[in-house]
DNA sequence: TAACATTCTGACACTTTAGTCAAGTTTGTA
DNA sequence: TACAAACTTGACTAAAGTGTCAGAATGTTA
């Protein structure tokens, strides 16, 4: 039996294998889904016998909770320094990036991010909502604030920040449409930094020419 | 053993009854994704024996190819009557009309393509990306004119259209981030709408005051 | 209504997957 | 170095899933 309290040991063996079979697992569920995932293909992937595996975590929705968790912890550290007091232009331009180098880096993560949604986030607990809802808040206040001051038009904040998390996230998520789109095998920096460049202009200037 | 050629009888039980599968499909593979839908979770969907739906089709593969067909063959239904001979702001604000509507009234449909971009897009024959091109193709072609006219701004074509697509399947596939962003159970038609505003307004207009 | 084709379905064989277990090895520590 | 705790793993059982088939039911047509 595994012990759960905390010990010398933890920083050890434990702790480096059951890091091992998270950083499998997400690969396996970021191609499959929770339930097209096979308790056996985490265990290929991360080049264990699958009692091993067993040995860690009592089933795969264990492991997936654990992912879940892992996944917004990252978000909250990948965004925690974006600096709301900087002038909107700039700071929409750094969350844009931040965003797209996130979706570059972590397309893993954001695809097993969205097989979640898309199974209707039954696995994100009350407080997870709550925190995603808070941190959104904060945002928009920032957004609202700026609208106050004159420095943006009046606008839906709600909606303002969907039409960022999509255009985002679809680079990650729908690469391959991107691809498709954009005419390339790969997506490269080069197409991230256009992207970029593409959505910041159009969402603070717009496409309409000054008249 | 089913017969391939076109009868009177394919009017009939035959094309009655695939169309009830391939129905209930759609709803399990939207759910569950390629690798997690079961063909017993098909048969119980839609209330057929197991063997029943195997009399049909020879393995789940083979449903899901059709519904890919029929998931593409619908997109083009759907979006052929959009006119490129408007002025922009309205062919603009049409095209996003008509994508949020299908987003609203094809859930599942959405999810199901969507899921297929997650596990890589496998399933889409060259064919089939090829026409996503060409109608990609089709609408930049005429967005350029409308630039070339200095009726819009010089902008990147491609990502101009990956914008509006991930801003407007927003609302299907994440559908549970917009009801917590929004602060709903459920999203309504008027969401759908101040969603269509707000995308609309922000694309042509942008967000920053006219200096 | 006879006879032929199509459709339906319970029951079966076979394969894959989940999860357990006991017997082994390694590691920590006194 | 000895002993316990932690870790590893092949082998196993039970359950779930795939796909087939023979025979019953229904539909079609002359």
């Amino acid at each position: 039996m595994q012990k759960k309290v905390i010990k010398k040991s933890d920083i050890g063996i434990r702790s480096k294998n059951e890091a091992k079979i998270l950083e499998g697992a997400v690969i396996v569920f970021s191609r499959k889904g929770l339930d097209g995932t096979r308790l056996t293909d985490i265990a290929t992937e991360c080049n264990l016998p699958k009692a091993n595996v067993y040995y860690y975590f009592s089933n795969k929705t264990e492991i997936y909770e654990r992912l879940i968790e892992n996944v917004l912890a990252g978000w909250d550290k990948a965004f925690e320094h974006i600096k709301p007091d900087l002038e909107p232009e700039d700071a929409i331009s750094e969350y844009v990036k931040a965003k797209l180098e996130y979706a570059r880096n972590n397309i893993i993560e954001s695809k097993f991010f969205t097989f979640e949604m898309l199974r209707g986030g039954q696995f994100l607990s009350k407080k997870q909502r709550q925190h995603i809802v808070q941190v959104t808040r904060k945002y928009e206040q920032v957004v609202e604030y700026w609208i106050s001051e004159g420095k943006l038009k009046p606008l839906d904040t709600r909606h303002f920040f969907i039409i960022l998390w999509a255009s985002t996230e679809f680079y990650a998520n729908y690469s391959n449409i991107a691809e498709l789109t954009l005419g390339k095998h790969k997506l490269t920096k080069t197409d991230f930094e256009q992207a970029h460049k593409s959505i910041v202009q159009n969402i603070l200037n717009g496409c309409l020419p000054q008249q």
